[in-house]
DNA sequence: ACTTAAGCGAGACGGTACGTCCAGTCTTCGT
DNA sequence: ACGAAGACTGGACGTACCGTCTCGCTTAAGT
């Protein structure tokens, strides 16, 4: 997202290089406003700069808007891919789906999806690149899915991206949006899954 | 959402009464920027009250800000709450399901969601009133899925609040974001149906 | 200098009218740090907005840069035409000549003239304004030239224009840049004129 | 006015020394743009810097600031001191005169006064420089108005300083700034001496 | 030949001011 | 009292330069 790697590795750019310093302290600061809770659009370039103790040129030099630097700074909390135990096809769903969407110690509240919802939503090479943020992440669950489906275990015939997509979305936007108020996200995991797995038909 | 009615009825406000050609042509402007795709944050009070014809001071007089303007533009795009043939089940929820962020001809592309889940996210009033909104909606399919459990057809235990959940969250992201590239969208409303009412595993 | 006054004077503009008061505080603030003895460089749009209370585009909305506005503050300090008693050619033109280039009360200090020489020597367009500006003053001295002549106590062949320059460009230049520093500006206007009406020449 | 000299003489200073092309080009950027007749606000560093080839720091290590370049570039344009023939007083005087204030072949244009002009009345420093570069062309015309003065040509009580000071004075302004501009220029020298001579005062 | 020391082009650094745009408010006149 | 028009203060925008500071690289002089 940030300029390009020069083509030729052994050939540095000439000038003075750019500081590492400054552009951590940039990114430290747009996630210290996103923690502190502040509105996104009160998260402005010159209250950046000011916090991060950098002139605005600095900023601009490596990002072409407000906006890129939000989501790279927030892309640039690296969210570790999970893993799975691999006990049983519904506890790693659980597992799984029970992360998706949940906010975790860098980026430190729900913000952040905030953040970056509408700008996916707008921005086609955000989302192309947000796809392949989280590529790895559905890798883990489409991996669970085709080994179930090579075990037996589930249809033969499953449609494994329509699987993530409905095991997925009403996670996230019960998480970050509180969908629907009238869902208790104490067990949401859980009950997602096996809505999934059974069906909500009655047996016989 | 726009100012409150008189508190007497019969007693009409002194003075020249509000054009309600005005506060139309500022509702089709923003409907029509819009509509145009112009990106969010380009559809600025001033450039509505250009394109409206209109005063800056005739908008704020009946919105406190631009994005009450923008969701109340939107909400006024009556979308017609969904009846259903009540033939069975399964094509009752696929009626229902399939309309779901389905773009309308007056709200005329997927835009207006786009505008709508940000603020949606951020704003605890519009929350509340977007709930109001869809609630009818909601209503239609929860009525659906209730029948289902009194005949039997579904489970008895089942948390319709999580099922409506996910049949629709699947929905507004894929048809909003492309949540998943992956995925073929042409059938996805049957798919989703089938998946909640079948589950995903194997049977037997 | 300011905005063209409209083509129809019964017509007034539409919408609000622009305030004196923030006009006034403007210039005011400029001709206070002229006063001030501000370098030339420090008196920026931003000091000047501080300093009036004022917001920048109301400057902007008056005038299209820093320049066009310093030069319109130092021409609004009216200076009045200087009258002549008329006693004597001599003295009348010691009383005018001693009058060029003296800082007046109001721009308070030989930085107006500063301030202006180099603008008008780039700026055609101030160049004719300040000739305007000028004239009037070059009139009374030309018309006591002209009455000189006239009387014949000057010479017939006089060129009245090269007469005003050779009066007025040595008081410019030694009041607002002590162009030679050996010249003793107490009786300059004396000697000035002098020297113009008597010539070089030794007598006989 | 570039960095002092080495105070013993023998030690020249360690290290690379500085290279002449650069301090050439560097002129050069700023004589060329001078003589693109650039409005002076123009000239930056970094133009000058980027046209010469040159790096910032190169500029900076030479001279203080922008101000003292241009002064120094256009200082280096060395103006022969102007002889005079001898001949007879009047031809002597119109020689010189009309060299005053006259465009040259390297600096070519009247901007280059332009850009001294407000610095001579801004700066102290350089108004003392500026005072030593002229004294040397207003020695000569001092001499011959001496002479004049000893040969009984001029007045005896004639005030030399005063004099020198009319008869540069309206050349500067006129040629540039074109002060009257109901002047025609074409013999303003012969005009300004002959003035100046014989004064404005009829025989007799 | 090798070290030392300063020069070199390049360009990033923290800043300041620019001139523009828009927010939300206020003030005018005419309806 | 509402209508439009548009001026008001305020503040962020993205750009341009300032004068300073690294970078890796020459270029000499003194070992």
């Amino acid at each position: 997202m940030t300029t390009a790697a020069a083509a030729d590795p052994d050939k540095r750019a000439p000038g003075r290089p750019r500081s590492a310093r400054s552009e951590q302290a940039i990114v430290d600061a747009v996630l210290g406003m996103i923690a502190d809770g502040d509105a996104i659009e009160k998260i402005t370039i010159e209250s950046i700069a000011a916090r991060a103790g950098v002139g605005k040129a600095t900023i601009y030099r490596r990002w072409p808007n407000r906006d890129e630097l939000i989501i790279d700074s927030v892309a640039s909390v690296k969210l570790p891919v999970p893993e799975v135990a691999g006990e049983s096809l519904r506890a790693d769903l659980i597992t799984l789906v029970s992360q998706i969407g949940r906010p975790n110690e860098q980026a430190r509240n729900g913000q952040v999806m905030n953040c970056l919802l509408p700008q996916i939503a707008r921005n086609p090479e955000l989302h192309t690149w947000y796809q392949k943020v989280i590529e790895p992440r559905r890798d883990v669950t489409r991996g669970v899915l085709r080994r179930g489906v090579e075990r037996g275990e589930l249809k033969q015939d499953l449609d494994v991206e329509v699987a993530l997509l409905m095991l997925s979305a009403p996670m996230i936007l019960q998480r970050t949006m509180h969908w629907n108020p009238a869902v208790d996200m104490s067990h949401l995991a859980e009950q997602v899954v096996d809505n999934f797995l059974g069906g909500a038909l009655a047996a016989g």
